[in-house]
DNA sequence: ATGTCGGCGCAACGCCGA
């Protein structure tokens, strides 16, 4: 990025679980201007391809790819200033999976995975088994990216709670889709093969969340859940330089459930 | 079990998904 005619090399990536672009867009677009990522990843669009804001971004300065659904999941990579060449869109491995819940590209010289894991609830039952299914994909998709030997970043909505410290209170979760022992197990076999879990890296004994539930003033207990991630590849683990959750966000007037979490990464 | 959101639809509030 150059600014001033300074050359600034670290780069920071953000992912934000926005629950409808649309209707968040004011949020959005101060969140933006605050905190002036590089790269974001966006879920939960709830836009069809036609109606996302794509004017709006242009003029905060950034350049963006979608894929829209009508009323439910979407994703987008958003870029400042940047090139930003689409890799994919949609998930390999289920040509009638018609959910908008993967798109990936190529910025800044980083392959950039935007996702947006099913919820799995009710559970158990069909969405919990989508979900499982949504997994295996993402572990195939994940192992063909490492072979390629290329820095990457798995960034979204996971929903999982990786362990008991991402859960204000694990007992109450336990037979939740999104802690549920094989869901985490999911996560967990995917993170072993090679991945860095960015912000456990950087907290790795602290209580950190990204999403409070709208439901009886969770954000004013902090009754929250840590379930928006960063994975990295083996080449960018030592490039981490910093990595946090933009909480007040979630604060805001007409806010998201989710907060922004965010990435900084050292130039090579 | 409950709670609160955004988006949707024969257009107003009940439903779905989270």
């Amino acid at each position: 990025m150059l600014i001033d005619n300074i050359l600034y090399l670290n780069m920071k990536i953000a992912t934000y679980n926005v629950n409808g672009v649309n209707g968040r867009l004011p949020v959005l677009l101060r969140w933006l201007e605050e905190t002036a990522p590089d790269i974001v990843c966006l879920q939960e669009l709830k836009a069809p391809q036609e109606k996302f804001p794509v004017e709006s971004l242009q003029a905060a300065g950034y350049n963006a790819i979608w894929h829209g659904q009508k009323s439910w999941n979407g994703v987008a990579i958003l870029a400042h200033n940047t090139e930003i060449k689409e890799t994919k869109r949609g998930l390999p491995g289920d040509p009638d999976d018609e959910q908008s819940r993967y798109i990936e590209a190529f910025v800044n010289g980083i392959v950039i995975g935007c996702l947006y894991l099913p919820n799995g609830n009710p559970a158990p039952g069909p969405k919990l088994e989508y979900k499982l299914r949504w997994f295996e994909r993402l572990q195939a998709h994940a192992t063909t990216l490492l072979k390629y030997g290329m820095p990457v970043v798995l960034a979204g909505d996971y929903n999982v709670m990786p362990t008991e410290l991402d859960v204000y209170k694990p007992e109450r979760w336990i037979d939740d889709a999104l802690f549920r022992p094989e869901v985490r197990q999911a996560f967990k076999t995917l993170v072993e093969q090679g991945w860095t879990d960015a912000i456990r890296k950087i907290y790795p004994n602290e209580t950190i969340y990204t999403f409070w539930d709208y439901f009886r003033n969770a954000y004013g207990r902090d009754a929250g859940l840590r379930i928006d991630h960063f994975l990295l590849s083996p080449d960018l683990d030592s490039r981490l330089l910093a990595a946090g959750v933009n909480r007040d966000v979630r604060g805001w007037e007409k806010s998201s459930d989710h907060a922004p979490v965010w990435i900084e990464l050292a130039d090579l």
